[in-house]
DNA sequence: TTGAAATCGTGTAATCTGGACACCATCATT
DNA sequence: AATGATGGTGTCCAGATTACACGATTTCAA
């Protein structure tokens, strides 16, 4: 993928590069994180967020989304720079420079992660059991998980975990895990629907021996909007 | 500042990496901004965003903190990162990617911004009236505009730009400057009193032909907390 | 000394919002 | 036909937010 057998010279020292990103998805009832386990030093055999170097050409978004294509063969996922981590002994290499993102999974997409070249494993891991990180992979996660939960105050980011259709407890559901903590089924209903972001496909949903639940749709899927 | 007369090398092409400051002020009533006169190309004569290039041991706050000193020299400012930018022609020159601060001087602070070495002129200008820029700093600037906005909500960011005491009347005109809107005056000061952050100094503020006003602190001057 | 000009400081009533709360409906299964 | 399981619905209360007006205190000038 990158040139070989040449150097590049400055005439003052240049960090390298790197984007980072937080993959979230929510699979069963648990909130998770792509790992990847290293293959190579630093920190071999330990895990780690999906990342790479940015070429020298590419923008730091479609960086952040070709890393993410590359581990868990999924694009077109929603995709938020989240902050830049650039503390001077962060990577014992050199000076690394990584700008972060975070992306969300939707619930139960067919995600199956691959191990990328420098990967010697890819997979899910629940938010509440982390193992342990390599670099300051643990504090990005923590910023990402700030920064999703307080969103689900003030946008529609929740939608971003579902399918295209999905039914009134299933994103319930979503909020509950997100937020660690039950709502009320009425006035969730109430809300969400007075906000006139979703609407009916007109479609049931059956599963169990209980009533069926209707379907619903995000009116715009791709957009994360701020509300209130 | 730099070493001269020697360059770095490495096996794959690394981009610079440089720190840009959006420095907010109120002055005369108006939302201001720092800008400087670029001295030498590219965009020379052009007006910027203050900012140089990270130094390969600085830490990026460290960097923006020290920019921001060469130029207004003030120290000690909330500053907070904004967003990074990363296009891959953003600068003609070679490929940089700019790690953005935004930071908040108090108003009518003794602000007097002396030009530091790359740049020919350094002044306010108020955001309503911003000359043309450089790169791509107007967008940098609108989106550390829409932040700061932003934080009115839920933080007491709007405390970072008064002086160590102040009235009431002028921190509501800071938001209202900041809002664009006018406020209700007991509305205003029953909600940010009830919040009890800040607190008499037992002062009065005398100023022209009318009742004096009680002079207040922040209770915690540093420190930008969210509420609500 | 008195009145005018200017800003400071204060309370109440109406409205809106958010949260608590319980029961019937509908399907599958036996 | 009865059981088990989840789907779907409305009201009431409390707290929060908004709208709104006037007397108090100072300086200055007549």
């Amino acid at each position: 993928m990158r040139a070989p057998l040449e150097t590049f010279s400055y005439e003052y020292p240049h960090p390298a590069v790197t984007t980072d990103v937080v993959v979230f998805t929510i699979r069963d009832t648990r909130l998770s994180i792509l790992l990847v386990k290293r293959a190579n030093p630093p920190h071999q055999g330990c895990w780690a967020l999906p990342g790479g170097f940015l070429d020298i050409d590419e923008d730091l978004d479609t960086c952040a989304a070709r890393e993410l294509q590359e581990e868990t063969g999924i694009s077109g996922l929603y995709l938020e720079q989240l902050y830049t981590f650039g503390a001077t002994r962060r990577d014992p290499r050199e000076r690394v420079i990584s700008v972060t993102y975070y992306a969300l999974v939707p619930q139960d997409a067919l995600a199956t992660p691959r191990a990328a070249s420098d990967a010697a494993e890819v997979g899910w891991h629940t938010f509440e059991n982390l193992p342990p990180l390599a670099f300051d992979h643990a504090q990005i996660i923590e910023m990402a998980h700030r920064r999703l939960v307080a969103k689900l105050d003030y946008s529609t980011i929740a939608l971003q975990f579902m399918a295209e259709s999905f039914t009134l407890s299933e994103l319930q559901g979503v909020y509950e895990i997100l937020l660690n903590q039950p709502l009320d089924k009425r006035n969730f209903r109430k809300r969400v629907l007075s906000l006139g972001l979703i609407e009916e496909t007109g479609g049931l949903r059956r599963s169990g021996k209980h009533r069926p639940a209707r379907e619903y749709r995000a009116r715009h899927p791709r957009r994360v909007e701020i509300i209130k």
